[in-house]
DNA sequence: CCACTTCTTTAAGGTTTAGTTAAGAGGTAT
DNA sequence: ATACCTCTTAACTAAACCTTAAAGAAGTGG
């Protein structure tokens, strides 16, 4: 893996250099700004894999560069960790409300920091990986979530119903007999009815409308490119 | 990350030789004990990142010190992996309640052994390093205390309903099905019927209110987003 | 345009899956 | 030892879902 950045931002320079120096250790790439509209403007230019912010700095607090980070298309998918002087919990709770993904509380370990550190990247990794969406026309079909998304409505579809949709557009444009959509929906070695498909298609069309799946004659169903 | 190290108590010299050996090849430090007593002593002065203890020995058994080490402050956090000869489930299930993280049954294929240890690691690692207070919704689940705050009332729910509470909301959104559930909040090789998921989360929506996990039939459950 | 095939749609029945309750095994604390 | 907890399993109930059949609609080829 490419080194990570990480962006720090904090007003008290002994600080930065000392949590710069071992994050290099550590093998990340370091970026530093000393308060939160200069942590805001390097946000925007570098795009660091995370931000370890401090609540407390002139000009914008941490606080407040969550709520713009958070609010701001290119910047709102990059997670925050928050450094903290207070161990005040009410703090702490907002800064989580807000959208920071962690907060630590000063003095800061190294070990525990580091770890941390990792342990939001690692968690924000799986989630980006692991993701499993499709967007085709106006709608998002969210395999994780098991959601269909159109004009901003929700649509739970059961299993099966889901699933073939899901297989369907994972291909748009291609049609599929029913024995193929049988076999990767529903598995090899199940017997059913190949009509069974028809209903699902019927069901999904009740449901999402008409002009998704389209049916070839003779041969299968396409969704619609 | 600093070499971890793994504490090995066995009777058997050569064994033990065999297992240092592979151990210190995958770059971690290790430890060697004969006996329960000198494998407590020992981690005791040391604290190993891991203890691999075999059940089978004089002076005090692996099971035996399973048990002390539980009850010990200092020892208590500490992940075990039992060595037995035996392929016996009693005993198995036995170490596993005592609080063994892992068994492994002799005779040991190194490369086995090696990943277990590792996986062991890096779910010990994950509990520690991950956040420990979630905010969702209208409730915090904070996993340094095991207690759960709603409206400004405490729950205190026993650890597996708390463990899988947490690793749903923490992952809020995703739908997780009944096996993945069970391998992280159970562990991996641990067996138990999939169905006692189901008896939890009844029990945490008892608790709760039932609208915190969804419930996405023939796949799994998600805590609502 | 008729006959034939293939799809659509509905509704019913059967199956699968989850909810719920209760009980037992172990453990823990008093 | 006793009483309480927690976890797991089992068994029953309830509900959602899937599948099938069957009748009618819509295409297709002669």
């Amino acid at each position: 893996m490419a080194k990570q950045t990480i962006l720090v931002v904090d007003d008290e320079k002994d600080l930065l250099d000392l949590i710069e120096y071992n994050l290099r250790k550590e093998g990340f790439n370091v970026l530093k700004a000393e308060n939160g509209e200069e942590g805001i403007a390097m946000a925007k230019e570098h795009s660091p894999d995370l931000v370890l912010l401090d609540i407390m700095m002139p000009k914008m607090d941490g606080l407040q560069a969550v709520e713009v980070m958070r609010k701001d298309a290119e910047l709102k998918r990059i997670p925050i960790i928050l450094l903290t002087a207070r161990s005040d919990e009410k703090t702490e709770v907002e800064g989580l409300n807000k959208g920071s993904d962690d907060y630590i509380t000063k003095p800061i370990s190294t070990t525990k920091l580091i770890s941390r550190i990792k342990a939001v990247l690692r968690r924000f990794d799986e989630k980006e990986e692991a993701t499993n969406i499709l967007e085709v026309h106006n709608i998002t079909i969210d395999r994780d979530r098991y959601i269909v998304y159109k004009d901003g409505e929700e649509f739970h579809l059961p299993r099966k119903e889901f699933e073939l949709l899901f297989f369907l557009a994972s291909r748009k444009g291609k049609v599929l007999d029913r024995q193929t959509l049988l076999n990767k929906v529903w598995g090899d070695n199940i017997y059913v009815v190949d009509r069974t498909v028809d209903v699902h298609v019927r069901k999904i069309r009740e449901k999402l409308g008409d002009h998704y799946i389209e049916t070839v004659k003779g041969v299968g169903y396409r969704f619609k490119e």
